[in-house]
DNA sequence: AAATTCAGTTGATGTAGGTCAACTTTATTT
DNA sequence: AAATAAAGTTGACCTACATCAACTGAATTT
């Protein structure tokens, strides 16, 4: 599979799409690689794309008053990362959007995205279902944060998704998940016994 | 203002509509009236509607092993309210809608709106639009539940959403920020002296 | 208007997870 | 391969917020 059929494959997992519509996507993304380390989102610059990871992988965190990194989201092979509040609303970013490793993306800068989804209804309705998507997932975060303990969101983490928790340094997942690393690793050493 | 013109006024916030556009949403939408206490969405049936709060007060709230109620989301006048994840996905429903005031809301249900959606490119954009604000939202507190205080999370709330706080009993409020009702009695003893 | 239920307050005490600092291990750079 | 930087571990101590229980006040219900 080609790096764009990887982008077309995930598209058609919403709704199938026509030959045209297929090449008009490829045309408004370009492929870029990313080394690790490399920042693709600052804090007070615009984002200007939405990236689609092809290979490698990302994660974006906000830096609080205090000088912590909370880690806000991660992005693997298949999943799509920005700050979406500074994407969407076109607005300086809050966010660092930083690769994990070398990696391979596929970007699609706003005005072309905005032409996408004006121009054809199709377009449009898998955008919707991407935004409606990350609603339902982001919700499901609020909820275990609330209700479950510490120990509890690293258990489902490590379940949900295992590709990721080996992948990340584990100062990182501490921040996502809401504790420190000194915590996170006397939970392990405590999990392993 | 009819009750009717509050809905249209929403979404031209969005995108403006034709004549006949109006008219196919205000036949989409029923008025409801809910009294005090009345649940719109229970756990394990599927939500059937989205709703629109006219007039009244709602509450979104899980209930977590332990037993302990915590809320979700508020919904307010012009506000959207139901269990997302339930409704977008047709699955049974793990929360509790709840009205706390005698409300008006306009309701629409699952199969209407996704009429609505394919048969209009404008309406898929207004709800892409939509979808895409509540992820903003929802990130926005996501955020702030991982960096600040309960005191900054609560101070927060009460300068942002001044018309919520004095309508709601004090344990949702302490719910939804993440804590209990003795902390937040506490906290506003403190903040009063 | 009395009875009952629901919401909020206050005190005493407990604990999950934080902080800081010193150290070890693993990566990365030269 | 040595030097350096980054990530992870462990101990001692701390604190923000929770828990439980008893009480007060406000709203509903009868």
């Amino acid at each position: 599979m080609t790096e764009y059929e990887k982008l077309i494959a995930h598209f058609e997992k919403y709704v199938s799409l026509s030959k045209d519509e297929k090449e008009r996507l490829i045309s408004s993304f370009n492929l870029i690689k990313v080394k690790k380390r490399q920042f693709i989102v600052q804090p007070n610059f615009v984002a200007k794309h939405r990236y689609f990871v092809l290979k490698g992988a990302f994660r974006t965190y906000v830096v609080s008053n205090e000088g912590e990194e909370h880690t806000i989201q991660f992005a693997i092979e298949d999943w799509w990362i920005s700050d979406y509040n500074s994407y969407i609303f076109q607005q300086p970013a809050t966010m660092f959007v930083v690769a994990l490793e070398n990696s391979t993306v596929l970007q699609i800068d706003y005005t072309s995205e905005q032409k996408l989804k004006s121009s054809n209804h199709t377009f449009e309705t898998i955008f919707r279902m991407m935004a409606e998507r990350s609603t339902a997932f982001m919700q499901r975060r609020i909820i275990t944060n609330l209700t479950k303990s510490a120990e509890e969101r690293y258990n489902e983490f490590i379940e949900k998704y295992p590709s990721i928790t080996n992948r990340v340094p584990q100062y990182t997942l501490a921040s996502y998940l809401g504790f420190t690393t000194e915590f996170l690793s006397r939970l392990r050493s405590r999990l392993r016994k």
